[in-house]
RNA sequence: GCCCGGGUGGCGGAACGGUAGACGCAAUCGACUUAAAAUCGAUGGCCAUGACGGCAAUUGUGGGUUCGACUCCCACCCCGGGCACCA
């Protein structure tokens, strides 16, 4: 300890971190086109509290990347923006009694502190909170953007409600059907809510997946996961018509074996339901399925609820005509139509058959299926069709943290959204959540208000945007340069930097941000129509995508239930934020499910341990002889040592040079984890040099220390995306220049980087 | 139930059609130390030796393709994650 020349990673990296602060190092350099530049979206965190080992992977392979790209000369803007709403936060306040306002902002201090002390080069001065104001007003924008075009649009939906908080609970707030806060049953109601309809574009995401997918930026995992969110099914599709006209196109995926369809199978949420509910009974069950009364119920098939229509439709290939029920179930699988059931090509269909053969006998008895139809007409012939799974989702929440909507209820014109100049509609701050009521619902000063249209007296919307209709657009204002970030909504979509920035390179992410990414490219393509990103010809904000997995312990997600959750305040506290950061990258590749593993931590600590020491060892002992004023190196006999090892230092150099090159090959796909290994092995070329040439003379004659220190620096250079600190402490150490944003990767001239 | 990911030494994991177990952790022995920690070195199934070496098993299970399989194909078992108000 003490010791010049043994690793002290807090006292290396206050410094460096200081230095950073000084220079601006992570500052987004200013618009210039003709410049290489690119945009790297990290996720947004939520303001949960802490920084947990999850972040601190994801953040690593996103510093990782930023830094490389900068190293090669590239201008990047590598920054995020709390996501500050959402239950999660709500729930915070509440635990703590105190108004979320003041708890996110509480986090996002905290947070902003542990981030900076693990080093990433984020653009601080343009994060921000989502519960901002001056951010909200842009969801609430978009909200009222996509309300004119006909993509957000009123419905109803289904939320547990408890009748003892007078409050709807989300379903992590209800415990075995009992509410978490008063342990008193818990009923499903049904309420009005706003719906993004997605719908419009799912077809185009889809066609666009492939040129995602052609661009070789997207790596296979987040492309799956966009084809698991689209939910695509291939299949045909029949028009049939009823006995009394109604018409039905039903869905199959199985075209081959369309003769095998026994019933049919419609969704709950088809826009034609209600021309196949007409009986009374019927009708009463489909308000009970949609109330979710029976929705709660296992998703096996053999308790999927089923609705008899008591009704039929023609066999696409004539014979038996096919009893037409309701199920949810069709949802799951095939998005809100109607499908065949062929239960000798369908394991789930084979286990329907069974319910339904008993269930229609009964329903029907005296009217045997088989002979209501025989099919007069010609058989109707089945056309290519697609389905999706993906569908218009709910985007409010009787929530008070959360983005205002801006609508109104007046008596005379209804649900009136607000002229965009009024913008924003502010949240009141002084609201300390309880878990009961509708706290906003109950501020009379929020809610009355007049009528933008007549001046009457009028009530606002007290359901909020759920978050996720924040993350729409969080990758937009990512882009704004701080002093323009108050601007009005009109001159920030006309400042070059949107186009500058966008598209994003790289989104990095965890793979459960799938839904996210999904919507975010469906919202693009709107605002593509409408004209505000018009520029994004083909309605793609992400060029490029890599979805990490995420960290476990134990092989179990972490949880302090089952207290296996990594504190990474502690690592950092013990072995410092470059050994952590490079842990996490070499313990598995960022497509794999990291588990949890000290040794990985400790392999990563010897590492930079040994690379400082070596490094510094070996300087500190050629400055000595530098001092002694000897002009060469000298044995113990003190004769000069002659350099007899002219192969071992080609050797060295070939080892370096192709170390270099594989790194290289690794950064640029974000292949981190190979990079780190790569790295890794370098440095034990380079001991094995040293040690090979001590093996043949007594010591390192200069050109073997001249060899040895440019190893050395090109491995300062090729540690810099992953312990920048380190590496820039050892570049200052190798008489390197201080003055560049960072150490350059190899090849690159510090003249390209301050360029 | 459905969808996704995964099963390799005591442990984390390499290799992803060509010497399985790289690189580590833990362990044991040794060096340094008054001692401990840290660090460094050695060892890694069995047999044998001063040393070279020899022998056997082996990547969840069972089949298959192949000159050759952890790797590709089929079936099964087990584990983890997800499944529409966390988003």
């Amino acid at each position: 300890m003490g010791s010049p020349t043994s690793y002290d990673p807090h006292a290396i990296e206050a410094r460096r971190q200081a230095a950073w602060r000084e220079r601006g190092a992570a500052r987004t350099p200013a618009v210039q086109d003709d410049l290489p530049h690119l945009y790297i979206k990290p996720s947004a965190p939520f303001t949960s509290g802490n920084v947990h080992i999850g972040h601190v992977r994801s953040y690593s392979i996103g510093d990782a990347y930023a830094r490389f790209r900068r190293a090669r000369g590239d201008q990047v803007l590598f920054n995020f923006g709390f996501d500050a709403f959402g239950l999660p936060a709500e729930l915070g306040a509440i635990d703590r009694g105190i108004p979320p306002s003041e708890w996110v902002a509480r986090c996002a201090t905290h947070m902003t502190g542990q981030l900076q002390r693990l080093g990433f080069s984020f653009d601080w001065e343009r994060t921000f909170l989502s519960s901002d104001p001056v951010m909200y007003r842009w969801s609430q924008w978009l909200f009222l953007t996509l309300l004119e075009a006909g993509l957000v649009y009123r419905g109803t939906g289904t939320v547990d409600w408890c009748d003892t908080c007078q409050t709807t609970l989300a379903t992590i707030q209800v415990e075995d059907g009992l509410c978490w806060r008063c342990h008193n049953p818990v009923r499903l109601i049904e309420r009005p809510t706003w719906y993004l309809r997605i719908s419009a574009y799912v077809p185009e995401n889809d066609r666009r997946l492939q040129e995602r997918a052609d661009s070789g930026k997207w790596d296979e995992v987040a492309l799956a996961s966009q084809r698991f969110v689209l939910g695509r099914v291939d299949g045909v599709e029949v028009e049939l018509s009823a006995q009394d006209g109604t018409k039905l196109t039903v869905f199959t995926p199985h075209a081959e074996a369309l003769e095998q369809a026994r019933f049919v199978l419609i969704s709950p949420k088809h826009p034609e339901i209600d021309a196949w509910a007409d009986e009374p009974q019927v009708r009463e069950r489909l308000e009970e399925l949609r109330s979710g009364g029976l929705e709660r119920s296992s998703r096996d098939a053999a308790k999927i609820p089923l609705v008899d229509t008591r009704r039929t439709l023609p066999a696409p290939a004539g014979g038996a005509s096919l009893p037409v029920l309701i199920s949810p179930g069709v949802d799951g699988r095939f998005g809100a139509t109607a499908v065949f059931g062929v239960p000798e090509a369908d394991r789930t269909d084979e286990v329907l058959a069974e319910r339904i053969g008993a269930l229609v006998s009964e329903a029907r008895e005296g009217v045997p299926p088989s002979i209501s139809g025989e099919q007069p007409h010609a058989k109707p012939e089945p056309r290519q069709a697609v389905r999706y799974k993906a569908e218009d989702f709910s985007i409010s929440r009787q929530r008070s943290w959360g983005t205002p909507i801006p609508i109104v209820y007046c008596e005379e014109h209804g649900a009136v959204p607000l002229p965009k100049e009024q913008l924003p509609v502010a949240l009141p701050l002084d609201i300390t959540p309880t878990g009961t009521g509708n706290p906003l619902a109950e501020l009379r000063s929020f809610v009355e208000t007049t009528c933008p249209l007549c001046g009457g007296p009028a009530e606002r919307e007290t359901d909020t945007l759920d978050c996720h209709f924040d993350a729409l657009w969080l990758w937009v204002p990512a882009c704004v340069p701080p002093e323009s970030r108050e601007d009005s909504l009109e001159q920030i979509l006309a400042l070059p930097d949107l186009r500058h920035w966008l598209p994003s390179e790289r989104v990095v992410a965890g793979s459960d941000s799938g839904n996210f990414v999904f919507d975010q490219r469906i919202v693009t393509k709107a605002l593509r129509d409408i004209g505000p990103l018009a520029f994004l010809e083909d309605g793609e904000p992400f060029a490029g995508c890599l979805f990490h997995e995420m960290v476990i312990s134990e092989g179990r997600k972490m949880s302090k239930h089952l207290g296996n959750v990594v504190d990474p305040d502690a690592l950092v506290e013990r072995y410092g934020a470059d050994t952590v950061r490079l842990a996490v990258l070499y313990a598995a590749r960022p497509q794999k499910t990291l588990n949890w593993s000290d040794s990985a931590v400790l392999r990563a600590h010897r590492f930079l341990t040994q690379v400082w020491e070596f490094t510094q060892t070996r300087l500190a002992a050629a400055q000595q002889e530098q001092g002694a004023g000897e002009s060469q190196a000298a044995g113990a006999d003190g004769e000069p040592i002659r350099d007899t090892s002219e192969h071992l230092r080609l050797k060295l150099a070939q080892w370096t040079e192709k170390g270099v090159e594989k790194i290289t090959e690794d950064m640029e796909g974000l292949e981190m984890h190979s990079a780190v290994r790569n790295v890794m092995r370098l440095f034990d070329r380079i001991k094995d040099f040293e040690k090979r040439v001590l093996a043949r003379q007594p010591a390192l004659g200069a050109a073997d220390d001249e060899a040895l220190f440019a190893a050395l620096s090109l491995l300062a250079q090729l540690l810099g995306p992953f312990a920048p600190h380190m590496a820039e402490e050892l570049w200052i150490s190798l008489g390197k220049d201080e003055s560049a944003v960072q150490t350059p990767w190899p090849g690159v001239s510090l003249q390209e980087i301050a360029a």
